[in-house]
RNA sequence: GGCCCCGUGGUCAAGCGGUUAAGACAUCGCCCUUUCACGGCGGAGACAUGGGUUCGAUUCCCGUCGGGGUCACCA
């Protein structure tokens, strides 16, 4: 009885790994391509983190001509949910980051080196199992999860470093005699890594972010086959990048200190490792405390979040480009119109600690990008927003011609507004420029300087009969403001007001204000000549006359 | 607790033995402007701490403190 006879009877159907080495061959892509992945569980939500790994990854492929692929990590059971997988993949579409290959929906998936599903990939998974159980380098482990615990139960009790490895490693040297007898007894067991590591010695490790981190070696039995015949994590890694030709494993931190375990596991399999790049988080501040963003307490964990705040996903990804890499910034100064795909991230540059999310920063981001959309553009956008989230919005928004002018207000020429930084603002923002909304508005007239009631009906009454007319050009408008100005006895010119304030009780712009307010409700607005050109005379009089 | 990583203004961050310690967001002031937004100019604001090493430390080494990660038949 050797290796051999217990690998039989533990996995009696599984190929030689040959077939798979075969089946999979090298990638040929040119020197220096990139092959990376986003390798996500299916629990239904995608984290702003995972978006942000993805992101990266699916950069630094095209930067190579490399390729980037969706693996889904579903080896666990319990944690899954419906939907989970389409629920990925729409997500990243979403944003525009669309995998070359693997998954596409809840079944379906492209690509030649699938399955991309780990759940569909167990025949893969015991095939190197039982090469590696034939070579002695693993092992069936016949303890209990109560024993195990049992094991730990001890070493805390005694101060030493938990785990199963070494002489608590009670199966590990088991003779092939008896494990073969248990298993004929029927006796339950998952598979054990033996690991070859010594915790008293060092592995020196270069990761592509992090730099140089030493570690102890691993010298874990970790279970590579669950009682469910399902791969851990760190077994289906190390199968699934070799098989796939994953050049660079990007993931999340988290992951830093399994790399002395994975840098084994490819060892002892024969496999070249990939290159690592771990990402730090992206952190919130707690009460004084960082920690990750959470799924449960933080609403912007969720990528699902931006789309319901009507923040643009190009936003989004332009932000988390910034924190990436912080020269991101000025490259952006340096290249307003370019696509920020032209970019070129570098791994090496990204912060070896977590960032704070910030809000401020992204919404700042946000209206700079939507500043730079066309009034089509942002008609579109938010009218798709209000749609789904904001039906008043979306009935206003129903008329399309007249929505366009409203949102072509000041914008277009060189420097056009910003001052919408999400959809959610929009309303807020046109209401004014709808005659049910600007009705239905409650709020008083926000005069400023002149607030007297028969100044300002007597302003507005001239200004119309005497001065308004639509055909103006903008300078004539405004010339004749000026002149409204100089008939109610106010300074023509700003300049000539401040130079001899005591001459007069206010200025143009203490006119131009009363007919702003009372024509908006609001002291603050875009450019009042284009506003009046867009709402036209009859709107504007019935407006003047309800003055309050 | 063991192991690993990190510590520059409120936030994101340049920096790699000699700098007046960049820049962006936020904040404050001024300018531009008929208001606001934009834009321009300017202000305030930082090398966690204690020891070394060095002619000289933000930069290198050690300790302290602080933060983060990890120690599953979860990923």
């Amino acid at each position: 009885m050797n290796y051999t006879d217990l690998a039989n009877i533990i996995f009696p159907n599984a190929k030689e790994i040959s077939y798979y080495e075969e089946k999979y061959p090298k990638r040929n892509l040119k020197e220096g391509a990139i092959v990376t992945r986003f390798a996500p569980s299916p629990t239904g939500f995608v984290h702003i983190g995972g978006l942000y790994q993805g992101l990266i990854a699916r950069k630094l492929a095209d930067q190579t001509e490399g390729v980037f692929f969706l693996r889904i990590e579903d080896t666990d059971q319990k944690r899954e949910v419906e939907n989970g997988i389409s629920g990925i993949v729409e997500a990243l579409k979403e944003f525009d980051i669309e995998p070359d290959e693997g998954m596409i929906n809840e079944s379906e998936e492209k690509g030649n080196y699938g399955p991309y599903k780990q759940s569909e990939r167990k025949e893969i998974y015991e095939a190197y199992a039982k090469y590696l159980i034939m070579q002695g380098k693993a092992y069936p482990c016949f303890c209990t999860p109560e024993e195990v615990e049992e094991i730990r139960t001890k070493q805390e009790a005694a101060q030493i470093r938990p785990g199963y490895y070494g002489v608590w490693a009670k199966c590990r040297n088991i003779t092939v005699e008896e494990a073969i007898k248990r298993i004929q007894a029927g006796e339950k067991y998952i598979v054990r890594f033996k690991s070859p590591g010594r915790e008293d010695r060092k592995i020196k490790h270069h990761d592509v972010i992090k730099g140089n981190v030493d570690f102890p070696e691993n010298d874990q039995d970790i279970v590579i086959i669950k009682a469910d015949g399902l791969p851990t994590y760190h077994f289906a890694h190390a199968v699934d990048d070799h098989l796939m030709g994953t050049t660079h494993v990007i993931r999340g931190d988290e992951w830093l200190s399994s790399v002395p375990l994975h840098l084994q596991l490819f060892q002892e399999l024969g496999f070249k490792p990939p290159k690592y790049a771990h990402i730090a988080p992206i952190m919130k501040n707690d009460e004084g405390n960082k920690r990750k963003l959470s799924k449960r307490k933080d609403p912007e964990a969720a990528v699902s979040y931006y789309a319901q705040e009507g923040i643009p996903e190009r936003a989004v990804k332009e932000y988390l480009l910034n924190i990436a890499n912080s020269s991101f910034e000025n490259w952006r100064r340096a290249n307003t119109d370019k696509p920020m795909e032209e970019f070129e991230l570098q791994l090496s540059k990204m912060s070896v600690s977590g960032a704070l999310f910030d809000m401020v920063k992204l919404l700042d981001v946000s209206k700079t990008v939507i500043s730079k959309m066309t009034a089509e553009e942002i008609y579109e956008k938010s009218f798709e927003w209000a749609k789904k989230y904001d039906e008043e919005l979306a009935t206003l928004l129903k008329d399309k011609s007249y929505a366009i002018k409203v949102f072509s207000i000041e914008r277009g020429n060189k420097k056009p507004r910003k001052d919408i930084s999400k959809w959610a603002d929009v309303k807020e923002n046109i209401s004014y420029m709808y005659d049910v909304e600007y009705e239905k508005d409650t709020r008083p007239y926000e005069y400023q300087l002149i607030q007297d009631k028969e100044t300002i009906h007597k302003i507005v009454k001239t200004y119309l009969e005497k001065y308004y007319d639509d055909k103006d050009d903008k300078q004539t408008w405004f010339d004749k403001i000026k002149e409204l100005a100089g008939e109610m006895g106010y300074a023509k010119e700003v300049k000539e007001y401040k130079a001899n304030p005591e001459n007069y009780p206010g200025h143009v712009g203490d006119i131009s204000t009363v007919l702003r307010v009372s024509l908006t409700k609001r002291a603050n607005t875009p450019d009042l000549y284009e506003i009046m050109q867009v709402l036209g005379k009859d709107r504007i009089a019935k407006r003047y006359e309800k003055i309050r």
